[in-house]
DNA sequence: TATCCAAGGTAAGTT
DNA sequence: AACTTACCTTGGATA
């Protein structure tokens, strides 16, 4: 594999690799140390993370497996490519993180949310296996969620053998299409199993593609993504965020609900659509996905 | 040890 | 359009 490691001080603003990771955004890496989301990593601990990276239309590259820990002010990374355009991509390090935050309101909540988790960045996933991810992601909790992606990427998935190790691709459109709803219900995943199943034929059929949505203004984007099966407005809104970079999407889900009656009951308008229109302006408009993200994280820690 | 319950919601059926 | 209800499964809480 390839070498290389980012110097963290070429950013602009602060990076953590664990909060960025394991925060609830992505379930597409694994922990090298099998921990993930279970056993603690301290902010600034050195774990390796890996996935493998298909394609990207915006990067260019080909499908490669991806190393990367954080240690000593940098983000070191093994790679069977170039990692460098591929981590600028997936773990948005080219956001100016300062300018982000300072941008948002002054407001204590979200204060001691960015102090909490400093150098939290939002994702940028591929669009199909976000997709897939957050379809699952309904009454889930956040370490099963992650199981299912990873038994989906064990069992339907291409298998890689790099240096000795293996690694697990997610599924294509087409593979996972090719499943039965009984082989996907044997996974764990419960009623979402058919919604997995006829979303990815939608996509392997060429009928609609996420990435499609990418090219609407934001709440037209939305609504082309509820055409998937087992996607409502919530998880439109998640895949909008967390991979075709809508900085300004706020997923309405049950944290940043609990949020809005603990902390902006003025922000509760009854329907999705007018909820999330006022609490996206309370949260500064442009970057409210930056302070939902930091919210959820924190509230689901505990933090209050 | 047994039971209960909520987990990053959505689809389908009613009013 | 707004409101109800059913839905798989399981780890953790409660009895």
């Amino acid at each position: 594999m390839e070498r290389g490691a980012i110097p963290l001080d070429t950013l602009d603003g602060p990076f953590d690799l664990q909060a960025t990771v394991e925060s609830g955004q992505s379930y597409l890496w694994t922990r090298a140390d099998g921990g993930m989301y279970e056993r603690d990593v301290a902010h600034g601990g050195d774990a390796w993370y890996e996935t493998v990276v298909p394609p990207l239309d915006a990067v260019g590259n080909d499908r490669a497996v991806v190393r990367v820990r954080q240690a000593d002010e940098r983000l070191v990374w093994e790679s069977t490519t170039d990692a460098v355009p591929i981590l600028t991509h997936l773990l948005r390090l080219d956001d100016d993180l300062d300018a982000i935050l300072g941008a948002t309101p002054d407001d204590s909540l979200l204060a001691r949310a960015y102090e909490a988790y400093r150098g939290m960045r939002l994702v940028r996933d591929p669009p199909f296996p976000c997709l897939i991810s957050f379809i699952c992601s309904a009454q889930m909790r956040v370490s099963r969620i992650h199981g299912m992606q990873r038994a989906l990427a064990t069992e339907y998935g291409d298998t890689l053998s790099v240096d000795g190790r293996t690694y697990h691709a997610f599924p294509t459109p087409t593979q996972l299409a090719a499943r039965t709803e009984e082989e996907l219900r044997a996974l764990k995943l419960g009623y979402r199993a058919p919604y997995v199943g006829r979303t990815a034929t939608m996509v392997a059929d060429g009928e609609a593609t996420p990435a499609a949505a990418g090219d609407r203004s934001y709440e037209d984007a939305r609504e082309y993504l509820t055409r998937f099966v087992g996607v409502g407005e919530k998880v439109a809104d998640c895949v909008l965020l967390f991979s075709l970079g809508y900085l300004e999407a706020v997923p309405l889900d049950t944290w940043i609900r609990s949020a809005i009656a603990d902390h902006y009951p003025d922000c509760d308008r009854g329907s999705y659509a007018e909820t999330s229109r006022a609490i996206r302006e309370r949260l500064g408009g442009e970057y409210a996905g930056y302070a939902q993200t930091y919210l959820f994280y924190y509230l689901r820690a505990g933090g209050e």
